[in-house]
DNA sequence: ATACATTTTTAGACTCGTCTAAAAGTTGTT
DNA sequence: AACAACTTTTAGACGAGTCTAAAAATGTAT
């Protein structure tokens, strides 16, 4: 079997949009990040359903099959390999790359995407730490960035720090910022790229200073 | 304005049909070249019609204008650079690249068509020899292949031979095959690689040895 | 030049993915 | 538990690209 351009874009959003929660995706969230009407999302997933790809009841939103799941992870595999052959060797900035890699991502050819994997010289993580799938579907380790410069809207976690220090010790310990504590990236200033996390439901606001000197986890 | 992935289609065999007569391309020959009935083709051409890419007038077939042309080359210059991605780097047989160059070309982004472009060193042929136009729409001078590798179907030119032998020569006086004479390939025998070509209406048929040395232009 | 064969176009219908407007269901508040 | 507010689904329509069947135009014989 195989799907449209369009299908494929709407698996893709719905297995990340459902890393964010673990509630089925609403129809709305989709609607919005498809940049379209919930009426056109409702119509898709009920053929997606019929395809087995996803699971539906009306009004319960909606989660990925086993095969439905595959597919999704083979386009963000075959997207992250685009953006490394993009930045490694076409010299895109990573800024300018994510467009091109996702109409690339649709290009349908399991000989291509091997071959380019080699000649990558199967790297795990693309341009912006996302960590790539293999053939099999299964993830590396999530990649350690800075959370200087994790992308906003992010669920992470602490994996490290880079100053020791007494007085940077007790700054986290104050705001409850130890390690393997979850949160997620909520807004970053174009000021002073100061960031504002929330954490336990509490909003924090924290200075470029101390974003990077910790070290999160760059998940899918 | 933009193209979809179907009117490019269109507009590239178009293009290509009417390199082979200088009648304007016949609704037949496109429906057969796309996989398709002749009255989608008719369906089609209105609509190319109306956004000025084509010239046509009913039962009298359809030419490209300058707009459509450019778009037709635009095209073949993204499918031949590709090939060469993909054959030269990726390690595909120059017999696999097709299909999947076939995909790509409809990638839309100038900025990847000229980075490739640079990446691959401009390479002016692809890897079947077919001359690559540069982004003005400009081909280089065709290339030379021997008419032993050359495509069926294509319609060619005597550009120079490799053996100077009487014998060869006055073998080829007696065919009329001189430089410059213009003729088709037909058809390429897979018991012996013997070869039949369409001369000034006749049809003619060549050993592999002498179509092995003969050199003809490989056009677009 | 008329009749037959072939090519091309038209007419009407279908699928895919989308939309608007309205109905139905869910959630939160009091 | 009932109303308001929001979300989701349904119903009906539309454009793109395709199809079949039939009509119109063109080409080819004799």
């Amino acid at each position: 079997m195989t799907q449209s351009f369009t299908e494929e874009n709407y698996l893709k959003q719905i297995y990340k949009l459902s890393k964010k929660s673990d509630k089925g995706v609403s129809t709305n969230a989709l609607a919005e990040r498809l940049d379209t009407k919930a009426s056109s999302v409702t119509d898709m997933i009920k053929k997606l359903a019929t395809k087995k790809l996803v699971n539906y009841q009306k009004y319960q939103g909606v989660t990925l099959t086993k095969k439905g799941q595959k597919i999704a992870v083979d386009i963000i595999r075959k997207h992250r390999l685009w953006e490394v052959f993009l930045v490694n060797h076409l010299a895109f900035g990573w800024d300018e790359v994510h467009e091109v890699a996702e109409e690339l991502e649709h290009i349908n050819s399991d000989t291509l995407v091997e071959r380019l994997d080699k000649f990558l010289n199967f790297p795990k993580y693309d341009p912006h730490g996302g960590p790539i799938p293999d053939s099999e579907g299964n993830f590396p380790a999530p990649a350690r960035v800075k959370l200087d410069e994790l992308e906003i809207g992010k669920q992470t976690k602490v994996m490290g720090i880079t100053d020791h220090s007494d007085a940077f010790l007790a700054h986290l310990k104050k705001l409850n910022l130890e390690l393997g504590v979850a949160f997620q990236l909520k807004e970053r200033s174009n000021f002073d790229r100061s960031i504002e996390i929330e954490l336990n439901g509490k909003t924090i606001q924290l200075s470029q200073e101390v974003a990077k000197n910790i070290f999160v986890s760059y998940n899918s």
